[in-house]
DNA sequence: GTTTGATGTTACTTTATATGTTACATCAGC
DNA sequence: GCTGATGTAACATATAAAGTAACATCAAAC
């Protein structure tokens, strides 16, 4: 498949709402920015939503975040968008007739469970608001 | 796309060829224990081949590992078998004209950075001694 | 209250990547 | 030489991501 974007989208979408939060924030705009289409745009907000992460108003373009960016972890993010939110995976079709086949597929998952929890954990120490704020600071040093 | 499962078939040969290595090695045997095809197998081994991880002979079933499993690790596979070998990816087209568009993208490349640090550190840690010693305490447990 | 333009959602299409399948050149061992 | 193995490539299929289009529903301005 095509790998997904949608963490790096769905990012984008929350720190446009933050940095323009008083400018327009239809998903028509923000899909200008994101540089894809309004369905996606609205798609990845919806599911910021039910994750509770952002509010927005059905007939009104006024999505808001629910909280202060510095509250808002990489990880929340992740887990609101990506519905399989592995990173490695284990092959489910091995012979469970051969020694190897039966009992790597639990030992696998062990380990990459220890891969998981250490990505996670890096996901988690970092915000929204520190990514806003390396947006902002990359453009600051540019006009200047 | 379908989720790739190099990574864990790649173990599983590596783990089969290092358990069965006085049995047969043919790819036809080991794909039978993946359940999967013998030209996935000789392709798989091929890139353990050309990373130094395995020793192959054309014409010849007679795979051999090039160093103990305890010196081989999941990272050294990892990268063999997966050439982007990134967990996450960045959208790369995003608008230019715009403040988020045009600096998000390093300002993520930096932030997954630190993810795939964490997750390499972890697969690095974890050797393929370690499975084979899964396996092979999973099968004694259910035989005795 | 009608018009306009927004979101919410779904169905369908397109694209990209992983895996399966087949074929065949090449080599080893008898 | 014969048999059966690997190495490799071409092609087919499966699957998930992203693009597209349509439309019901709602908000705001008039």
């Amino acid at each position: 498949m095509r790998y997904s974007h949608k963490l790096s989208d769905a990012i984008h979408i929350l720190a446009y709402v933050s940095i323009y939060q008083d400018g327009d924030l239809s998903s028509a705009t923000i899909a200008a920015s994101v540089e894809s289409n309004p369905a996606l745009v609205r798609r990845l907000m919806g599911a910021l939503r039910r994750a509770g992460l952002l509010t927005t108003q059905q007939g009104s373009a006024t999505p808001k975040l629910t909280r202060d960016a510095t509250a808002i972890t990489l990880l929340d993010i992740y887990r609101a968008v990506e519905e399989d939110g592995n990173l490695l995976h284990v092959d489910d079709k091995t012979n469970p007739q051969c020694v190897v086949g039966a009992n790597i597929q639990d030992t696998l998952r062990e380990a990459y469970d220890e891969v998981q929890r250490a990505a996670e954990a890096q996901l988690e120490q970092q915000t929204l608001a520190q990514i806003i704020a390396g947006i902002l600071t990359r453009h600051h040093a540019k006009i200047h």
